[in-house]
DNA sequence: TATGAATGAGGCTTCATTCAT
DNA sequence: AATGAATGAAGCCTCATTCAT
């Protein structure tokens, strides 16, 4: 009994190490930049030794990756949320959405460099496809909310995919101009303009009412 | 004069040198990931020898800044264009823009990635303030094309600048889904898909119609 | 009485786990070559822990070191049974000698390599002492069987351990053809080839016949 | 021509840097044991900087390789003095085979090493190949200058390769003998033991007197 | 001006060994 | 006694940059 317990305790401790490095990770690599942080950094910073990270994880490459994948499975919950709620009001699933992802724009962006070094590299295939596994997965669970959404009349009548991707793809822009030092500089008042974004957003999949010039 | 001659020649031949260097190092950079191609790859490339690029740029650095500042002023040369042009028609204004970054959306990513390497560092001060000159003045005359369309009541009357980031962050979203493997994957119909796009980068920020509902 | 039972139980347990972790080791070591296995590659070979091979041998190289003593009585056991089978047939010798080695030429390479790493550091002096003395008495009864041998005139009257170490020489190096895997391929009919090594060690001491032409 | 003058004489500088490293290298693997010397060792040996190791070799193993064909090229040229001299006495193939190896021990067992180190890993293929190409030739003349003492009646009519096979195992496990620190304590009288396994070596092939007992 | 050999700081990774449980 | 997480010294290798020719 009581070993059963020093061992879950001992593999609950693991993994709350784990975590704690890889959010570590996380922050030096959002505020220095991935490829300035050294494993070393990351070991200082989370007050462990060099060699301890290697027991977590075979590589540096697997720190991005696991990375990665947290943030996916962190978007999973919020769709959760969003399957709990019921169909309140439309507006609900891009303001979540936008949300998300724009919580945290450094963060994203991170994101973002990763999925390229890594797309480069070809380390780690097995967790590369768990990862786009996870993703499949959270598209899924959002293409039959749009479904709902197109059956209702509400949103056009396109494959689901297409409002799915043209709001990942505002999105993924928003953030990117969020995070450009030089584009953010140019706009004054940064909550206007982003609920200015936040209305396209919203609008941009409509049935198309009928006007006079169609 | 033979030698005025000369040395104009010699200039202009340093100059065809440092756009050949430019051209190659950016291929490179997009076939490879800016990480992986060492300055010997690009003088490979280009037939010279390593220590001949470091006459032309003083770091690598600044190599990167130069590919960004080349890259902006095509882009001014885009709009260029679209002055000339007058205002035909309003699809014109976003389907040049989609497609000029569409056109290359490796290409488009590398300078993203560029910007973020570049803002981390502090290197090359004046030239990314040169570049965030030449970005400006861009903008500017983005900015005039807009107000125009607004005067004219076709689109929604709010800060022209705001049309032109919505617009910017539909088209960098864009590029990024069209170079996402995953995502990418995601569409069949790639054609289809990025006329939804387009449809909606026309849309956006149109004035909006009177409806029942609003 | 029950306690001591459990005690000596405990310490043949205890031995038996030590020689589990020699032969694992020993394995190991001639499959991936001993650089490329870890104490704890033994470990997980033995299904034990790693602190728990350090319970048992103070350093890796005790282990080389244990290895080699290991093989050195093992050797000694086959002159046990040389000497109990009398003076047989003068064959007998060197094919048991050819034999234990060549049996399993990996192995002995593993040992020629140990050797030279454990002269290389002066880790264990002891145990190395130990393995020399080992040897020393392997060799003298080595020595007196030779020494019968000169005696009936069979063999050529050289100091006998001439005779040894000649025959160990050729063994050696047969060892390593046979391991080599370039030489080795040069060898159509490999037990042709051994016989005749085998005739060249038997004859290697003889006596010589006087011959016209010496 | 001042140009070309120029290239050649760095090009032999390079050269001669390259030999200084290989023998400085040999040198220090043979004192210390090839797994002790560091590539920075190596370096402050030569008296250059660690990195320019790496304009020579692609990796540590490359330098082993490189070694050992070094080797195998010394080789041919002691078999380039054999075959000019004419086929003199039957004594000097064997005597000269003997000497080359002999003549350093540590070297040959070093050699040995890196034989089986190479083997174990699957480093630099190209490189192994032309080795094994080098060693093929090199036997392959041996094999001519064999096939002539058949002929003669001088050496008993098995494969030649048996005989020279033979003789490599016999100098292989003399060099052993010679730099295992325990044997060779056990030899009193070094030069007369040598003699006696050169005499050894010389009579292993010979054809076979016909004898009474045959 | 062009070159490319030389440099060495710095990164990633390995693994024998320790030690608290 | 057994464990295995933690450690950190040490090794290999990379590559931007320098500089003598």
């Amino acid at each position: 009994m009581s070993d059963l317990q020093k061992a879950s305790q001992k593999a609950q401790e693991f993994r709350r190490r784990e975590e704690e490095i890889l959010q570590k990770a996380q922050e030096l690599f959002i505020e220095h930049g991935e490829d300035k942080v050294t494993v070393e950094m990351i070991a200082d910073g989370v007050g462990i030794g060099k060699g301890t990270i290697y027991k977590h994880f075979e590589t540096k490459d697997e720190i991005y990756l696991r990375l990665m994948l947290r943030y996916e499975d962190q978007l999973g919950e919020v769709f959760d949320q969003l399957e709990e709620g019921g169909d309140k009001d439309r507006t609900r699933l891009a303001k979540e959405y936008f949300g998300f992802r724009m919580k945290n724009p450094e963060k994203y962006a991170l994101f973002d460099r990763l999925e390229h070094k890594l797309t480069n590299n070809n380390s780690c295939p097995e967790l590369v496809e768990k990862l786009h596994q996870t993703r499949a997965s959270n598209l899924d669970r959002l293409v039959k909310i749009i479904e709902a959404r197109i059956a209702e009349g509400k949103l056009e009548d396109v494959p689901p995919r297409y409002h799915i991707l043209a709001a990942w793809a505002l999105v993924h822009g928003a953030v990117a101009l969020y995070h450009s030092k030089f584009y953010s500089e140019f706009i004054d008042d940064q909550d206007d303009f982003f609920n200015f974004l936040i209305e396209i957003g919203i609008r941009m999949g409509n049935r198309r009412p009928r006007r006079q010039e169609d």
